[in-house]
DNA sequence: TCTTAGCACTCCTCTGGTTAGAGTGCTAAG
DNA sequence: CTTAGCACTCTAACCAGAGGAGTGCTAAGA
């Protein structure tokens, strides 16, 4: 029986790091030349057969050279990889980045999938915050013109959602303060998953002298309710989806197709990351990756805190041949950055 | 010297039609099998010299059928075209769709652009109001938890801008009242085009006994003026670029690479926007579009109305090849529901 | 004068076969 | 156990030739 050994593990890694360079089969001579393992090509050629044997190797057909399989891909990330690192220097950079927009929900998504996507040039995907990690905290009705009036409602961390509605009369400052301090009054503190359609029915049925309510109902359910939130929250951002065209296994415009229509679909995206057990940093290889169309590709996905709390994830794709190190390195790096950005008290 | 005549643009109507159908050169033989004009091929061989003559058609090298050249299309838009309507019944559908949501600007405009390309099958490209268009309303310091507060300004049409920020101390609610209520008085009415940095300036010099204006100042400018505002606003909504990889001509991948790239810079589509002179509808064909690249695409562009004001474009693109009848009605369509939807009183 | 059948010609595209090259596995000697 | 040598395999690239679609031109017919 073949086992693994160091001098196999040195011809595994030296195969994966010129597979991720070059995109073509690594054959016996190459390796031989190209990394200092002071042996021949005919003995790298039997430790490879032997690597193909144990399932870490795959040829594309006879006569060609060897690319990683699936499990290869595993066992380098796992035991034979490099840790790389981002600079320090980069930290502030992109710590700017995220003061110099405003500090809400949408905004350090679409930062965060941005940087990633430069910092890899692969396809970036951040999923935001779910509604149901917030709380309620205020409530305003601002007159407008005539009979509109403006919902605005504050949610933790300065969060705020807010809906403009026409009612049948112009109402008085005095109404709206009245109603919008009965509705604080209720719903302080609660968490937005625990403000339901039930929640808001009771209310309703409290304040039925307040003619106006039962016109707020349906905006206040937009607002604040799983229901209306899901449209804008929970939301998935993706960034550099066209970095895979670069990638030579993505020459194939029909794979291209496949993809480009897999991004369109959020929904599908948003599984996908749920999917994922969302401890610190995971690499997802392959086949592991739960969508048939997706077993060429690999995911690393990390999940990342607001104000110490984990509430969201984001995700490299690219092919299985990307560059593990310098991925897990740019992942790492932006959960810390977000991480340290969100806690601050500014 | 070869002119136009009846015949002549039968052939041509023909010849057009039936390459947006079929994507390949058209012979002579074709068109006198299908399309009943009572000519032999020969006569309609003659024909079509002619019209290649006058710049109408073009042949891809000798020995292949025709393709209608920038100027037949030209011609075809001006002259020959049969009108399409979209069935009435699609309206109470679509307008459906605006009103289920939030009837804010980013909301119709992402509607929209939905509904352009999943009614053509092309690209929809709508751009969202530029803040000149509007008028500052109401602004409000909503206190929160510490020394956060949010600034929420309320703009004509109830649209909300927003932003939280921390002061250097926990204000008081009359602090807050005072100054927003010397700030309301002072923007009321103003166009937002015209709330610089100079009458902020100017405010600020007479507010300097609050010092919590001084840290309102850069907030402020984010959420009132041009700069701030350029980051929401002027948008660019993109829907259906996968689209296009089911045009036949995209079957090549660095095209579809130009393309994708191209519609990730948002500011070369928003200037592409801005180039089109904006009255009713427009159709700009192949070269004539100031964009070297979409050279072998057409785009039906028109503009849309909130209440009663044109505020912003929108448009599809496809290739020169599209089918113009179709994609002419739909744009149209939208343009009028939006209109519609955006004039009501609710 | 206009239309049309006929025909030679052009040019693209598709197919099949051949070749060059890269890489292998196996064998036998060091 | 390692390695040089060699026969073998398989692909990708190239090329030639056939097939076919479509043209332009000519000459005859209406």
């Amino acid at each position: 029986m073949v086992e693994m050994n160091e001098r196999k593990k040195g011809i595994l890694k030296a195969v994966i790091n010129e597979y991720i360079l070059t995109a073509e089969p690594i054959g016996s001579r190459t390796i031989s030349k190209k990394y200092k393992l002071d042996v021949s090509s005919a003995t790298i050629r039997n430790e490879m057969a032997d690597l193909e044997d144990l399932g870490y190797l795959q040829q594309p057909h006879t006569s060609a050279g060897r690319i990683p399989s699936d499990k290869g891909y595993r066992f380098y990330v796992d035991s034979l990889i490099d840790v790389e690192r981002i600079p320090e220097s980069f930290e502030e950079m992109i710590r700017k980045k995220y003061l110099e927009r405003k500090k809400e929900v949408q905004n350090i998504v679409q930062v965060t999938s941005q940087m990633l996507s430069q910092l890899t040039r692969y396809t970036a995907l951040v999923a935001s915050p779910s509604s149901t990690d917030y709380y309620f905290q205020h409530l305003q009705l601002v007159p407008l013109e005539g009979k509109k009036i403006t919902i605005i409602v504050v949610i933790s961390s300065g969060l705020v959602q807010h809906q403009t509605l026409t009612l049948q009369h112009r109402p008085s400052r005095e109404e709206l303060g009245n109603i919008s301090r009965l509705i604080n009054d209720r719903l302080q503190g609660l968490p937005l998953g625990k403000i339901s359609s039930e929640v808001l029915g009771q209310l309703e049925r409290e304040l039925k002298d307040h003619s106006i309510f039962r016109e707020l109902y349906r905006s206040l359910l937009t607002v604040l309710t799983e229901e209306g939130l899901s449209q804008e929250w929970g939301k998935i951002h993706l960034d550099g989806a066209t970095n895979i065209l670069e990638q030579p296994e993505f020459s194939d415009l029909e794979k291209v197709k496949v993809f480009l229509k897999l991004f369109e679909q959020e929904d599908i995206l948003r599984q996908l990351l749920n999917r994922i057990p969302a401890e610190g940093l995971q690499v997802v290889i392959g086949g592991e990756i739960p969508l048939q169309e997706m077993k060429d590709c690999s995911l690393v996905v990390a999940d990342y805190s607001i104000q110490d709390t984990s509430v969201g994830k984001m995700a490299i794709l690219g092919p299985t041949r990307m560059n593990y190190p310098k991925v897990i390195a740019a992942v790492n790096f932006m959960a810390e950055v977000i991480s340290k950005v969100m806690r601050e008290e500014d």
